[in-house]
DNA sequence: GCTACGTATTTGACTAGTCAAAATATAGTA
DNA sequence: TACTATATTTTGACTAGTCAAATACGTAGC
C-alpha cells in the first residue's frame, strides 16, 4: 500500500507530465510542485523507480510507468469525486474544495469512493470541469480550446478551469466564468494582452488578461 | 497542530479512562489499545506530557489534562459524525463504518465536520448509539444500564452498543439488537450466564451470553 | 524481610521523509 | 575550447514513530 507521500508524488508527476506535454518531468519542476528541496525529490524518485511506479532518467527527469499512471488516475478520481461532494452536497464554495480534498484523498477507501460516486450520480466532471476517471481508470475530457486561442465573435461555453488558486476562482465566479456558462467572445487582442467576453444571458462584458484566459478552456459552437 | 498519531493516542486514553472508571490508564492497557509495544507508549506519553495534553505519573499511568480532554472530544465528534454519514448517507452497513472513520477522522477539517453535522441534521448519536459531542465540546449520554444488570420481565429499549467488532455487530443486527429497538427481558440468569429477550414487535426470542449483554446498554421503561 | 513475577522504563537500532550545503554534471556563451 | 550559470545529485544530519531486548521497579506471597 503506497504512503500518502508516494500517492502525492505520483499524482503531481502525472499532472506535470500532462501540463508539460513533453514526457519527462525535470527534478526542479517536480520539487517545486511538491514543495520540497530538489535533493529530496531526487531521493524519492529513485525510490519510486525501485518500486516501479516511475522510470527515472538521471539528470533528465522522471516518467510514470503504467503502474504509476494507474495510481495517478486513482488519485485524481478520488480528488475530483471528493471535490464534487464538498461543493454539491456539503455546500463548500468551489474555491475552498481543493485544500480539503488534498488531504481527504489520502484517507478514503475504495469502498468509500465507489459509494460516493454512486451517491453523486456518477458525475463526469468536478466543479472545475476536471474530468473524473472511472473506477476502471478510463478518463475522457470534452474537446476544448484555451480561451486565448479562440477566434473573435464566437459563442463559447466554459468547459474547464486549470487553476486551483482560490483568489482566481472567487474572481472568475463573480464574472460567472464557470463550467456550463456561455459567452460571446467580443475581442481577443494579442497586442493589448486582453480578452473581452459578454455573458450570453446577462450581456455583461468582462475583460481578462491573456495568461488568465489561457487557463480557461472553452468549447466553440 | 497535533499529528494523527497524537490524536489517536489522546482519543484512546479518553476511552480507556472512561472504560476503566478509575482515573489513570496504565501503560500496559494503553499500549495494547494502541497496538504498540509498552516502551513506545511510554516514550509517547512523556512527549504528550511535555505538550500538556496528559499528565504522566511514572509507574502508575496517564491521565488527560483539560486540554487533552478537549482534543479527545473533538476526535470523538469527528469519528461519530463520520460514522453516521457513512451509514445514513453512503449506505455502509453499521459493522463497516468504524474502520473507515478511524482513518478519515484524522483527515477532515473543522469546516468539513461542521458542514457535515448540519447536512446530517445535528444527530445526537451515531449508528452504535454513541453520543456525539457538540462543537463546543459538550457531550450527554442518555441514561442507560447494561443489559445484564436489568431486572427480568422488563420492557427495555436498546440505547447503545459498546463494541466495534464487525462480527458482533452483524450478529446483533440480525437479532434486531440495535439502538431504538424494544424488547421484553424474559430471563436473566447469572447461573447459566445467559440473557433471553423477546422482540416487542416480532415476539422472536433471542438468547445471548452474559458478557455480550454487558456491552449492550438499554433504558428500562 | 526476601523473592518472584508482572509491569514499566531505558537503550540502541531502524524507517520514512525531510533539509542544508557541498560536489558534480551539462549545456550555452564567449 | 574554456568558462559559467543552472540543474542535479550526494552527503550528513534531523524528526517522528516504532520495535526488541535489557534493565529496573514494586508488590504480593512466603
Ligand atoms: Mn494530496
Ligand atoms: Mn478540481
Ligand atoms: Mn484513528
Ligand atoms: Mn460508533
Amino acid at each position: 500500500m503506497p504512503s500518502s507521500t508516494v500517492e502525492q508524488y505520483i499524482k503531481i508527476i502525472y499532472t506535470q507530465q500532462e501540463h508539460l506535454g513533453r514526457s519527462v518531468v525535470p527534478m526542479k519542476r517536480l520539487s517545486e510542485a511538491m514543495g520540497v528541496t530538489p535533493g529530496t525529490a531526487t531521493t524519492m524518485v529513485k525510490h519510486l523507480d525501485d518500486v516501479k511506479l516511475v522510470s527515472y532518467h538521471p539528470r533528465q527527469g522522471v516518467l510514470l510507468t503504467t503502474k504509476g499512471e494507474n495510481l495517478a488516475l486513482r488519485m485524481l478520481r478520488r480528488h475530483r469525486l471528493i471535490e464534487t461532494f464538498l461543493e454539491q452536497v456539503l455546500g463548500y464554495d468551489w474555491s475552498e474544495v481543493h485544500t480539503d480534498a488534498e488531504r481527504l484523498e489520502h484517507a478514503v477507501s475504495d469502498r468509500f469512493i465507489d459509494k460516493l460516486e454512486q451517491y453523486l450520480g456518477y458525475p463526469d466532471v468536478d466543479p472545475h470541469g476536471d474530468p473524473i476517471p472511472s473506477s476502471s481508470g478510463s478518463i475522457e475530457s470534452a474537446i476544448s480550446v484555451p480561451l486565448n486561442a479562440c477566434g473573435a465573435d464566437r459563442r463559447v461555453r466554459i468547459v474547464r478551469l486549470l487553476d486551483d488558486d482560490p483568489e482566481f476562482l472567487v474572481c472568475m465566479k463573480s464574472y460567472l466564468i464557470f463550467p456550463g456558462q456561455e459567452f460571446i467572445l467580443k475581442n481577443s487582442s494579442a497586442i493589448t494582452g486582453t480578452v473581452t467576453l459578454e455573458h450570453s444571458d446577462t450581456l455583461k462584458p468582462v475583460t481578462i488578461g491573456y495568461d488568465a484566459a489561457g487557463r480557461i478552456l472553452v468549447s466553440e459552437r
